[in-house]
DNA sequence: TATCCTTACGGAATTCGTAAGCATG
DNA sequence: CATGCTTACGAATTCCGTAAGGATA
């Protein structure tokens, strides 16, 4: 048994189980893989995949298993290596961040200038993505980081911190009849063809949520994954939007009013995430630190141990 | 980065640092295990053992993390090696049963019976020991499943399940004054010399808590570690032998009598350990449930993933 | 001086890529 | 017949044991 086979595994498993593809992603020849997956599979003494003829169809039963355990044996190997890198020197390496949109352009820029400033020997990559891409990047280990607000904490694999809160504002054109209002209600914006957020994104499903309890249907007449495309068209008049607060800023968006409705939307959680398991490098904490000043590497490890702190169990 | 290596460092550590040790251990030899040793930190880019001139001291701070994350793997690796063993034959492997005397002699035989009948094809191996043993094999992965009353729930790499409750009794020669007494005291005992387990045994520890909270002193002229060498003992009027409670068969145990002291000792538990992490075989789960139907699979794996469980965590 | 790690070197085993073979859709 | 896994074979690499070297207690 060695890592290379395990790495073949794990990799004909990504790329549904075509050996060739695999090959190709690992910048090696069919055959070797071929011939180590089948060692492998003669050394463990059952078969990781089916096949039928001369075509992998799927994974044994005993394969998931296999996959299961491959995965984390992998995961233990970067954790090692990760140690190296640690030790050999604190300030240099990289450090991947999948966010989505809204983070990336109004949450986390402090955080990046200052990281950028304190270690300037770090590969800092951001990577946009939707939240399930996020959830993904993490889970293969593409990505050290996430920061979004939906979706995160619902992946078993991954550990989800609250990072900070925040509110959906409504914005409208300057001079709009809703400026008027002095606390706005569901059925007031109801009224409005609305903008917002694709289904997916930034806490948009805490503003289906609060229509939907109400009763009220809502005209949703543009969905951009973006704070900046939807204050362009409210600006244009195309309907009333609503965004996350943070992405309105007054100095800026001269023509538009913000209007604090708090009191119609549930809170929002943006959290970090990372993979349990995974290792991070000293830097990666304090970049999380940087963000949410509340997530101290204490606080994280401890986070990180709660799982595995289960004392003897009484049945 | 291979296995070979990551079982060298392993070594090593477990024979105190002494390479020549761990070369002999591995049935290799010591050259071949200095070279890929120090092949691995030169990967790694850091060094795992502190070297006095050409000797190993200490494990270097990079390498404490090292060790940790090299025993995670080498564990993994077992484990897929299991997968391959249950699956190839289910009904067919080994089994080895850390346990001491007590556990071995009085409670283990009628589950081992009866799994040998299950279970003809299995290596079934009981290794006696002293608790702290116990926890060592288990860690060490050289046991698969352990059974004793102290010592099993304070090592935070295993689990440790509850598997039956018993008390101590008070055993005295035939025709003993103390067979007279209507409901024993704790000065009634400690009037006679005391023959019991040796202190790191067999709930040992409650008697002396009970002795101690009640400010009475009490003489204790032999320790074994062996009912029935504290039974032999008592028959020659050596003194009041204190056991547990199914250690005595009054079938057998002729010409003693035992006395019931249930409200003297707190109540024993006797646990049945497993390593957090390690994969056991369907048969392991299937002896644990014979000696102890309570715990099933089913059982033991929530216990198990309870320790994986923690949720989204709130600071 | 005994113990113990490192270096050097040569034979053995493993790995890996190319080329050719065969099964499925 | 195009795709995709397996088999065969030879070159390159890696592994591993023996022998010799150097450093510490």
């Amino acid at each position: 048994m060695n890592f290379q086979q395990l790495k073949y595994v794990r990799e004909t498993v990504r790329r549904n189980l075509n050996l060739t593809e695999a090959a190709n992603a690992l910048f090696t020849s069919q055959p070797g893989v071929s011939k180590q997956i089948r060692e492998l599979e003669q050394e463990l003494g059952v078969e990781i995949f089916e096949r039928r003829g001369r075509r992998f169809v799927a994974l044994t039963e005993p394969g998931k298993a296999v996959v299961e355990i491959v995965g984390r044996l992998l995961e233990e190997a970067d954790n090692l290596k990760r140690v190296g890198a640690e030790y050999a020197d604190r300030d240099s390496g990289s450090l991947t961040i999948a966010t989505t949109h809204t983070q990336a352009r109004y949450a986390l820029p402090p955080a990046v200038a200052e990281f950028r400033r304190r270690y300037p020997k770090v590969r800092l990559s951001i990577q946009q993505g939707k939240p399930q891409q996020i959830v993904d990047m993490l889970e293969r280990g593409d990505a050290d980081i996430g920061v979004a607000t939906e979706s995160l904490d619902h992946a078993p694999n991954l550990l989800a911190l609250p990072a900070y809160d925040w509110w959906h504002t409504v914005v409208v054109p300057a001079g709009h009849p809703l400026e008027q209002e002095l606390r706005l209600s569901l059925d007031d914006l109801a009224a409005w063809p609305i903008v917002t957020y694709s289904p997916e994104f930034t806490g948009r499903s805490h503003i289906d949520e609060a229509f939907a309890a109400r009763g009220v249907s809502f005209e949703v007449v543009l969905t951009g994954i973006d704070s900046d495309v939807i204050k362009t068209y409210v600006e244009l008049g195309l309907g009333v939007g609503i965004i996350a607060a943070m992405a309105f800023d007054p100095q800026r968006d001269t023509g538009l009013r913000a209007i604090d409705v708090r009191h119609l939307f549930r809170v929002n959680t943006t959290r970090v995430a990372i993979r349990r398991g995974a290792l991070l490098r000293g830097f990666a904490y304090d970049f999380i630190e940087l963000f949410a000043p509340r997530l101290t590497r204490k606080g994280i490890e401890r986070a990180a141990a709660a799982e595995r702190a289960a004392d003897t169990f009484e049945i």
